[in-house]
DNA sequence: CTCTATGCAAAACCTTTGCATAGAA
DNA sequence: TTCTATGCAAAGGTTTTGCATAGAG
């Protein structure tokens, strides 16, 4: 595991007068290994299987630590649920969602990237975040529509 | 008050072997009147305005079969609140939206439509629908902040 | 008369909060 | 020792569901 992840979450917890904790750092450990997203009912099994003691109000509580730190980003599809994923610095990107299976795909558009600051300045907007969600259905999953029965 | 919408409806009702109902015709009605994003919560609220035996479930089944009928759409935003829109038919668009006062812009851009669509057949996904919600700050909101206190 | 829709309350979710205690500095 | 973080349970908020009854066809 890159240790830059735990560097950056120690340093927004020092910033913050927060304290360093075993339970912060599995939790952080865990989220970055398995690099997809995670509702947090998801992360907080995830956790439990090799830390079992760990409670549910910690997870939502690291994980909002985590998000303020920049090293992680809230995303929601359609069924209203918090994901989190995992950001890199620098790394932005938009999501292509399977509504049949749920596969996400990432995506990133820089033309639409340029037109939405377009779309801010015309109406003077100060851009903040912003959230594109493509769904659909892959190609897996409509040939098996496609190829009869099941 | 456009009689379409009610056609419209009827008909969804009528091919699901459904039956037409008073509070079903009410909370359309003032639902189409508002002509704004609401949260179930707030139509409720209007609804009971003028019609004050409307059950809550009531208005979360019907707001439901309206979807359905394709006359309105279920949007989140960061809250995770689910809010409807009412939507005429052809009618899309994207979504800005003020974070500190809420104020929200409808908008529109055929291009970053295109570029979603190359997406779509880079990937081999079959198009369903789209979110675009772009956050920021408006400007009287940021002139607020510019102006000094308050 | 038959079957669906309603209203109410309860339940089922996800998420946050309060509090006594464990743990970090 | 002094605070913060934790785990648990309770509470909050949104959404769904069960059920007896009202209402549509």
């Amino acid at each position: 595991m890159n240790p830059d992840e735990k560097k950056i979450l120690e340093e927004q917890i020092k910033s913050k007068s927060l304290r360093h904790s075993q339970p912060r750092e599995k939790i952080l450990e865990v989220f970055v290994k398995a690099n997809k997203h995670l509702t947090v009912q998801e992360l907080y099994f995830l956790v439990k299987k090799k830390y079992p003691d760990t409670g549910l109000a910690t997870v939502y509580r690291a994980l909002k630590l985590i998000c303020e730190a920049g090293l992680c980003r809230e995303v929601r599809f359609e069924d209203g649920i918090a994901r989190y994923e995992f950001v890199r610095e620098g790394d932005h990107h938009d999501h292509l969602i399977c509504i049949k299976c749920g596969r996400v795909e990432e995506i990133y558009d820089p033309e639409i990237e340029r037109l939405q600051h377009k779309i801010y300045k015309k109406y003077k907007f100060i851009p903040h975040a912003h959230n594109l969600e493509l769904y659909g259905i892959c190609d897996k999953c409509s040939k098996k529509h496609l190829g009869g029965s099941k």
